[in-house]
DNA sequence: ACCCGATCTGACAACGTTGTCCAGGCTCTA
DNA sequence: TAGAGCCTGGACAACGTTGTCAGATCGGGT
């Protein structure tokens, strides 16, 4: 009794807003259940002049077939879970993109959400979708153990993990070639001359972060060139840490004279740094960036495609429900350097 | 009889790959259902010892609550849907993500989904999220009649639009000032000495490239400049078409010294024009766009703040759903004007 | 006129959860 | 020690849909 006043909304409570059933509709057009459920999923078997009386009742109601209550009877949901970092990041909304668009192809919604790089908040986002018994999941990890998923995944949730791999737990992973797109990009700049090179990357726990380090490493020991503390610089993205690092490796005692950046939040920021910077800093980024061409140098990059991320990662979760691909795979896309100006600077004297 | 191989998952069918459900609880912890569902719930007049032995069969079994039922019980999902053109354009992230973001606050998940601009598009998602009885709507109208949402409506759905007005519907709007924030843009070029000035922008049909064209021949006409056919251009903003449509206006009897654009998509594919281009023409776009600053010249813009809308927008929702907010309203935001240097040339001679 | 089969229709149970309501056991007081 | 009152636990129905199955209706052939 406590909620009279709402003039025309929500009246009774329950009943969604006292939305129309099939049962009403059946009352209405003087038919049993089954026969509007028939007509409503086009199931043969329903005289036309039957079918004209429900399909009234149905107008005339403005029903609409209440899905929670059909997937609860037929056990799938037609919908897939995708959990990323954060959807404002450029990378993600091409990525996050693809996954809808194969989604739609197979029929499924597409429910998502952001981790905001929080391990907890992950596992909190990807039970809750579990508890919608989504299909599916598409899953960006913040986090490095995913033990808690074990049950969903014995009882035939598909899941797929992107960008970085899952921990502990044994499932399809789609990846971009972090360790060699690093790899090549720090020996692009070292056949470019440069042999004091620094590298500011991501948090050091995050996989893809790990992995580029490990390629610049590679790329320097390649090219016998001793790597000093001070030329690496790993931690969270935000501008400060970043603007900081940079300016610290140009104008330490070891000045660099150019920068490998390991991802996108990264390069934008250094960018900045270098604008302001008098010498003609070489920087190759990881990730490429919209008008990275109309920068002046352009901005060469070692680029991934973040779409193709998406659509395979979703196809796999598709075939997975259609019940092929039963064994988990690890698939690696590869990345290509773009040169465009930036990285063939020559070292500043 | 088809389907028998598949080694572990999905076997029966039909329960969710054979999920543990409360009565399997139940019987394993030796209780009722009900005293399940109370602990599942924190619902006070449990035992501890009996609340020790329930929780020990869920974490045994890998039980996890089946919000379908629940919702088909309780009458609220708890789930919000979004509908927008597009995820993979940088304006719509971080709109996206600030609608995320309040959905969460209020402890709903949410469902997205691209119209790509299609009307048919946009009213096949929406339905089917008001099939799935997502507890409110925020949609980015691709088309221009949503009767169609009426029922939707009236059973308590509520809605926001955003960016753009309903058609023939009486509910509550979300813009920015596009008029306003266009026609100062364009003053401002006219302030700096243009009067040939161009104007690109999306199809006539969206409301916000008609305001902005509106905004436009306001400026003009203030200033008492009487404005030309082929200065304007509206259409597609595939990168061909805008191409096409800033050589003409630059190259034509009658050549513009500042162009105005009418969102981020345009206004990148004519910086790679101009770019190209000799003389110095003016630019002013609407919608900001990363590292606009680090261009030579930078982008003057007409700033809109996507993630205000989106935060507004679901402001707003949740207010309906909470019962205040009874009265649609139109809610305009204010743009801003961030001069960079493009804006600010001058007319070449 | 009667029967058979084909075609159409509807009653009923089930999906997994939660709200209602009642039963039984306990404690506390008179 | 009996009765009142509280606390815990469980049986049952309901949410809106679909699958099963059996009943009703109709046409045509004998």
């Amino acid at each position: 009794m406590t909620d009279m006043a709402r003039p025309r909304h929500r009246s009774s409570g329950n009943r969604y807003g006292n939305r129309p059933t099939m049962k009403d509709v059946a009352a209405r057009a003087g038919v049993g259940l089954k026969t509007v459920s028939r007509v409503v999923n086009g199931e043969p078997g329903v005289t036309p002049e039957t079918e004209r009386r429900v399909q009234e009742a149905i107008d005339a109601l403005g029903f609409r077939r209440n899905d929670s209550a059909r997937v609860l009877r037929k056990g799938r949901t037609a919908s897939i879970g995708l959990v990323l970092e954060d959807l404002a990041d450029p990378f993600y909304g091409p990525l996050s993109r693809a996954v809808e668009e194969v989604a739609r192809a197979h029929g499924a919604l597409l429910i998502n959400g952001s981790s905001a790089e929080d391990p907890e908040r992950e596992q909190e986002l990807v039970l809750a979708l579990c508890a919608r018994r989504v299909d599916g999941l598409v899953v960006i990890p913040a986090g490095d153990d995913h033990r808690y998923l074990e049950p969903e995944l014995k009882a035939g949730v598909a899941t797929v993990f992107v960008d970085r791999p899952a921990g502990h737990v044994d499932a399809d992973v789609v990846l971009s070639d972090s360790f060699g797109g690093a790899r090549d990009g720090v020996a692009h700049l070292i056949a470019h001359g440069h042999r004091r090179i620094g590298f500011i990357g991501d948090m050091p726990r995050i996989h893809t972060a790990a992995e580029r380090l490990r390629g610049y490493r590679a790329a320097m020991e390649d090219a016998g060139i001793p790597v000093r503390e001070s030329w690496m610089s790993l931690g969270v993205t935000d501008p400060e840490r970043v603007r900081r690092a940079a300016e610290e490796m140009l104008t330490g005692p070891d000045p660099v004279t150019a920068i490998f950046t390991g991802n996108n939040r990264v390069t934008v920021t250094v960018i900045r740094v270098l604008a302001e910077h008098p010498h003609g800093v070489a920087l190759v980024g990881f990730d490429d960036i919209e008008l990275a061409e109309l920068l002046r140098p352009g901005l060469t990059v070692v680029a991934q495609d973040a779409a193709a991320l998406g659509r395979t990662a979703a196809e796999r979760l598709f075939g997975q429900l259609d019940g092929d691909l039963l064994v988990p795979e690890r698939i690696e896309l590869p990345t290509r350097l773009i040169a465009r100006g930036s990285g063939e600077l020559p070292p500043a004297p």
